[in-house]
DNA sequence: TGGTTCTTTTGAAGCGCTTCATTTGAGGCA
DNA sequence: TGCCTCAAATGAAGCGCTTCAAAAGAACCA
């Protein structure tokens, strides 16, 4: 049956009692010059190393973890791979990983707690080293997670009340606050906040930050379009509403660039409002085409990569770490990044790296 | 060491000794209830049944994989997760093999050749089942490829030569026929193929298959711009040297969205030019936001998904398949989006699902 | 009841690796 | 030369599963 499938494989699959042979040493000392390289003579693991190279050996990971009760491999269970704030925090996670000598593999959700439940469990089978979990909704993932994992976690965009995981979240407040303050800095007083439903917890949260920065100076009034979602449509709705507004806007904050893209067309379609000279805008998560549209928006853009660093490093001490070490909750804030809908032709270069 | 680790995960992590002894049966029974239910008589399979969900039994898939010498997951090495042309092939594979009971693990390469090589070693150590390649670059590709993968493989986006491996891709000349195709059966007898540089092969058949539709059609005439890339930037140069064209143009082609998004920027800033009653634009790729800017894009969608399930199914083959099946290249077509660019404010509906 | 056939269950033999107690051998010192 | 020490190398014992030849049971017929 091996031999069979050594045959199909067109190569012999050479294992590490073949490597010993053909370098004349015990296979305890092929192990070591794999992973105790120290422990071998120079000389020896010289040997050892061309037999690996001239069988064209591979070791088998299956075997590995099996025997070492562990693997070196962490899984990440991804809501939408569509959404590049996700595929950000992937890629940041992973180059973290590989600084430690670790491996990424990603699954893709879907938004279907089905298939996410199904990952948690393949990774589970394989025996990951640690699990990263990226939801995108709080409550479905509450149970989820609790759930057949008993394995290092780290909850990504979701901060567990329950101080069970740790895990790492983006301040919203400070994005809303950032945003606000951009605007006033520039001299807008008369503001709108849209997007919505408010209930959602991000949008709270960025709306609470808009508040706080209005409050700081005296003269800024802050009004408020709710919409039923967050895409270009909606938007579309909030502009319009925008437009009817009795009192002059000079300043809007949307809660996703969708929305701010959205308003923007809606506005361009006036005559006589020019952005960013009459209403400037702000959007959030930085979108591609938030860079890409015609004017590009100036966007909140969440710290997605370094989420995905924080993450890693969260789960390799949780990985490392003997026993129970506290569960910490790591914030990091989103950045400024300053776009013709609010500084026009102006060079960003003075207003960049609003990273604080 | 593993009573310290099962201490640290705060379970038992029973094994299947644990349930066949809770069950009263003997090992090999667990084994054939989880993997050959028809040999394992009603009552008995019940009782081993409840025994796992008792204990909580994970099986091990190292050890699984180890014993039985294969696995039932398959790899994905994407080349740029940040392109959702990628993104609908990982889907797509991961769909038609859900329906297989395989599972889908994807590594991202981000662009770097080492990076895609690591993955590829990284699969190659888990023993996974098969390995699907999407690169992006074909000569980088053919080097990595023929080293160290001694696995069924299936290449997605790249046409082998060499008839070692199977693989899709799509039809770019049939993409480029029905986009030009689309514009003369408008009316449109004056058009420009805009995109670059010209050696890419894919830029070369869908330039090829806008000439044959010109072709086919008396009257119409068909200049080119070639472009040094393919992002917004360059297609505002296009377009700037389409405005500059001293014969009047009707209808463009674009090699990519990005590039018609530029040069659809430029012409809406001419106060003589309408869109699409003057000039009307395809573009390529169908990107996100060709479908979300003020004028939406009409496109040529790359079949990704389908892509995807085609590579599948032909991985799928591979594995089953004993001894050296021919390695087929599976050729897909991609399809028309009608959008507002070329169609205007005109029900989409009858000009939908121009798939074939 | 005994014999025959077919179904179900059993459990030992690996799969390829890591680990670690043990052995070997080199080097230093008297 | 002999003895001791410490570094290097050894190899057997698992890790948890699948497999499969063999044993046990069930079902049937004479």
């Amino acid at each position: 049956m091996t031999d069979a499938r050594k045959a199909r494989l067109g190569l012999p699959q050479p294992n590490m009692a073949d490597v010993a042979r053909h370098a004349g040493v015990a296979i305890g000392t092929v192990s070591n010059t794999l992973n105790n390289p120290e422990k071998v003579r120079e000389p020896t693991r010289r040997r050892v190393l061309a037999s690996i190279d001239a069988l064209g050996f591979v070791r088998n990971d299956a075997a590995r973890s099996l025997a070492a009760g562990s693997s070196d491999t962490v899984g990440i269970v991804l809501v939408d791979m569509g959404n590049s704030f996700f595929v950000d925090i992937a890629r940041g996670a992973e180059a973290t990983l590989r600084e430690h000598g670790m491996n990424l593999l990603i699954a893709n959700s879907d938004i279907e707690i089905e298939k996410q439940l199904s990952y948690l469990e393949v990774f589970e089978q394989a025996r990951v080293a640690g699990i990263l979990l990226a939801p995108l909704d709080p409550h479905i993932t509450k149970s989820l997670v609790s759930k057949a994992v008993s394995r290092p976690l780290v909850l990504v965009n979701y901060a567990p009340e329950d101080a069970q995981y740790a895990g790492v979240v983006a301040d919203e407040h400070h994005g809303g606050y950032i945003a606000a303050r951009h605007l006033i800095e520039l001299g807008r007083r008369n503001l709108v906040f849209a997007g919505g439903p408010f209930q959602l917890q991000a949008v709270a949260e960025r709306l609470a930050g808009v508040r706080r920065a209005v409050g700081e100076t005296a003269g800024t009034v802050l009004s408020l379009v709710e919409t039923t979602g967050m895409n270009i449509s909606h938007g579309r709705t909030a502009g319009e509403r925008i437009i009817a507004q009795e009192e002059h806007v000079d300043g809007v904050v949307a809660a996703s660039d969708l929305v701010a893209i959205g308003i923007i067309q809606v506005l361009e379609q006036q005559p006589d409002l020019r952005i960013p000279e009459d209403i400037a805008v702000v959007g959030y998560d930085n979108n591609h085409f938030a860079s890409e549209s015609t004017t590009p928006v100036t966007t909140i853009s969440q710290p997605g990569e370094e989420m995905g660093r924080a993450a890693a490093e969260l789960l390799i001490a949780e990985i490392r770490g003997d026993g129970g070490a506290e569960k910490r909750t790591v914030v990091l804030r989103p950045h400024l990044i300053p776009r013709r809908s609010t500084i026009g032709t102006a060079s960003p270069a003075d207003l960049q790296n609003h990273t604080a």
